[in-house]
RNA sequence: GGAGAGAUACUCAAGCGGUCAACGAGGGCAGACUGUAAAUCUGCUGGCUAUGCCUUCGAAGGUUCGAAUCCUUCUCUCUCCA
């Protein structure tokens, strides 16, 4: 194994907090695999790179010969972890937890190594405790404790509801920690509060705490909330290289470092090297390209990074047209606007269709990107010419063919 | 168990018998400006081919010509006292 400051340096990047690293280290001189707990709600089906950050990091466990536990919260996910939330997650059916399990693999596949992880799922152990047993871990903390935790006490102060099995939540988490007998537990900085409970469990089973080591919460496409899927300002992993490119150009530019510490592997000083140029005058534009060309070649490769690259530029640096379009078959002569754009699956309702037509966001090219003519009446009619080209807003191409 | 308060659109939040599809803010969408950045300005932000009709103000009933607004019951939440 690599010698321990080589590792730490390598694991500290990015990272939010390690507590404490004097344990990790210590940890890490033991000189054997340690067992990297990392525990997931299998409540989104869709993984993104917000996800990511902490996955990345459990790779980089991986590649230095560590063990990754990859714990399926999927009993706890009935409960529904109160984490970040101002209010009661709704618990998932057995079904849903299950497909969605699945499905979120397959996808954290893309950046762990399925050959060094180890999967298990936390129903194992909790579903057969009996009430006795889940009174026991309850006597091992105490209320006040468990009221210290951010989103609990923001709710008791706001004068909304906690419901009690919310409050065993962070207990069932520690609770893993100790079956699993993990050395490290990495989360989300959220968690925190969790995987010190697990520490706390772990010491009043004589076992030896676990180091933390947490990762920031990456704010999302708007800049502003971190990036969640109910929030659509989110990068999927498996959103096509148009949209991944797509999407990372629209991020403020405040967010251009910090996505490459977390979501790239741009050395550290080659970072720094960017912020100088970006104060020197360099547009960050052309940073946040090499950012969006980075992580689209990661998700699916060089030559992918390459063609949504040359396809931004040619759509919204020079207003040409997108090389793929969807096509939109239309069988009469000349429908009503906003019907087209309700049909093409633009506008989701006639009124919201009008309304863009009335915004000014709605024009008609002819089959070679050319002619534009803005439609502005609500209640025009167009004429369907096979081959033209319907664009609304900003990225919403789509072609006519009669038939 | 007792006493109060409250539930309004994506979120916060006005409204307290007709002029309410519901003020305002945030968010979102679109337009201008740009670098699909930020800031700024403008318009829009229930459904329906529509000077009107339909659905919506926790749920169900009721009063009324007319209810988000009044009454009854129910559900949920909070606060104080035990």
């Amino acid at each position: 194994m690599r010698p321990v400051n080589e590792q730490l340096e390598i694991l500290r990047r990015g990272a939010a907090e390690i507590i404490s690293e004097a344990e990790l280290a210590a940890k890490l001189k033991e000189d054997r695999p340690l067992r990297v707990k990392f525990g997931a709600d299998p409540t989104a089906p869709d993984i993104h790179l917000g996800h990511t950050v902490v996955m990345r990091k459990l790779r980089q466990f991986q590649d230095l010969g560590h063990h990754v536990v990859f714990l399926i919260g999927d009993f706890t996910a009935m409960i529904g972890d109160p984490s970040g939330r101002s209010a009661t997650r709704k618990p998932l059916s057995r079904a849903e937890v299950e497909s969605n399990a699945k499905t979120y693999l397959e996808q954290a596949f893309k950046v762990l190594d399925r050959s060094k992880t180890e999967v298990v799922y936390n129903s194992a152990w909790c579903r057969p405790m009996a009430l006795e047993d889940v009174i026991g871990l309850m006597s091992k903390y105490t209320l006040a404790r468990i009221l210290e935790r951010d989103d609990f006490e923001k709710r008791y102060k706001g004068g909304q509801p906690i419901h009690m099995h919310e409050t065993l939540y962070p207990l069932l988490q520690g609770y893993d920690s100790v079956v699993l007998k993990a050395d490290v537990e990495m989360c989300g900085t959220d968690q925190k509060f969790n995987c010190l409970v697990g520490r706390a469990l772990q010491e009043e089973a004589g076992q030896p705490r676990q180091a933390i080591l947490s990762m920031p919460l990456m704010e999302g496409l708007d800049g502003v909330k971190k990036m969640s899927k109910s929030y659509g300002n989110y990068v999927g992993v498996l959103d096509s290289p148009k949209e991944m490119y797509g999407k990372l150009m629209s991020i403020p530019d405040a967010l251009i470092h910090k996505y490459l510490t977390l979501l790239t592997d741009t050395p550290l000083s080659e970072i720094a090297a960017m912020q100088k140029r970006l104060a020197e005058g360099e547009n960050p534009r052309d940073q946040k390209a090499t950012l969006a060309r980075t992580i689209v070649a990661l998700y699916h490769d060089d030559a992918a990074a390459r063609g949504a690259e040359a396809e931004f530029r040619s759509v919204f640096s020079g207003h040409g047209l997108p090389a793929e379009i969807p096509e939109l078959r239309v069988a009469e002569a000349e429908v009503w606007i906003a019907e087209l754009l309700v049909r093409a699956g633009h506008s989701k309702s006639n009124g919201e269709a009008r309304r863009l037509v009335a915004g000014g966001g709605v024009s008609l090219l002819d089959g070679s990107g050319g002619g534009e003519q803005k439609i502005s009446d609500e209640k025009a009619k167009v004429a369907v010419v096979d081959g033209a080209i319907l664009k609304a807003g900003k990225r919403g191409f789509y072609r006519l063919r009669r038939g």
